[in-house]
DNA sequence: GGTTCACATGAACAGACGTTCAGGTATAGA
DNA sequence: TCTATACCTGAACGTCTGTTCATGTGAACC
């Protein structure tokens, strides 16, 4: 028998959850796999979550309200456009480094009628964070004016687009540093540049 | 019974195929309801593909073969490097509208280890496609001098990332002309612009 | 009418799954 | 030592799954 104290139980749990969820995605992953890694028996799993729809989302959520506050503090911090986006950017692609599995599992199953909601949230959460530093840098006059919604809404299709596309090949290593400056500076050089596309 | 040429029954397996997996994953895609869809018996089915595994692998196929067709026409095609971008950043645009369905299934089933490999590699040629307009777009000196491979995996993130994004919510609405326009001009006003972020 | 062939059927099989539950065990306090 | 409490166990249950196969059916040719 497995002594340990329940907090510590969860807790493992939790974690083999992670594993799992994130090699096997939700349909194909499976309880007595989650149990054995976390070295506790089936039902001892079902002592700390009541099935296994409640286990998926309690590691879900978890991640997401890291996130949020994370990237909340470094909007609220005041300190130039410029860098705020940076700090903004770093923090999403650093996660992508550091949690890997649960990227993937965010995006495998973005489908999910349960969590549907709460990630559509989260995104938009994260898109009015965005939208805070363009409004902010063209209110001090570095951004240049834009439509504010759409253009946060490609910047975190970026940050998602980029963060998915680490986690699904290790190879594929995009530093913060490079995305903020082709975000700030575009493709074109300065002298080239104009506002509209012919 | 239901009498058709195995042509009709193959191609209706495939259509119903798409819309129960992109509904529902790989795993939880159930073959009964694909056959049902499809208005054939389970039997019927197996007649024309050999499992589960092989009916997901052949539209999975199907789609990316379409779209490297289409975007290899656009950047051979000899036009000035800023509208060779946009248009291949609008034919996956209209792909992600119109095929809502299919970029679901592509993203959600990444991890897959029998197709990974595949997408992978088509991952690899599309962005040998970014780095060719970036390429030419240096040499015409449109273009600032940049990391290429670096850029053009960071746009087919953004590719990839807001292609997810409207997928996901019906209402997120991004024109390829916009995400044109960012990603030559930048945020930044053109007399703030500097290379380097510091 | 008989034969052949391509196409179609769905009950049956074997295995995997999520979940439950009757019972077991270590610990701490009396 | 006894009891209460918190934690743990895994066999058993019912359901669902991908796949197979013995059988059926319509059309085309002889």
């Amino acid at each position: 028998m497995n002594r340990r104290s329940g907090i510590e139980s969860r807790k493992r749990i939790l974690d083999a959850a992670m594993q799992v969820f994130s090699r096997q995605g939700f349909a194909k992953a499976n309880i007595r796999e989650i149990a054995k890694v976390a070295g506790i028996s089936v039902g001892g799993l079902y002592l700390y979550f009541k099935n296994k729809e409640e286990l998926y989302l309690s590691f879900i959520k978890d991640g997401m309200n890291d996130m949020m506050q994370k990237t909340e503090i470094i909007v609220e911090s005041h300190q130039s456009p410029t860098r705020t986006l940076y700090d903004f950017l770093k923090v999403h692609i650093d996660s992508a480094i550091k949690h890997r599995e649960l990227i993937l599992v965010h995006i495998r199953e973005l489908g999910f009628t349960f969590a549907l909601e709460h990630k559509r949230q989260y995104m938009r959460n994260q898109r009015k964070l965005v939208e805070k530093i363009i409004d902010k840098g063209i209110r001090t006059g570095e951004f240049r004016r834009c439509n504010m919604k759409e253009t946060a809404r490609i910047i975190m299709g970026t940050v998602r687009g980029v963060m998915l596309s680490m986690a699904m090949d290790k190879d594929v290593i995009v530093t913060a540093r490079r995305l903020t400056e082709l975000l700030l500076n575009g493709l074109l050089r300065s002298d080239k540049q104009s506002v509209e596309v012919h």
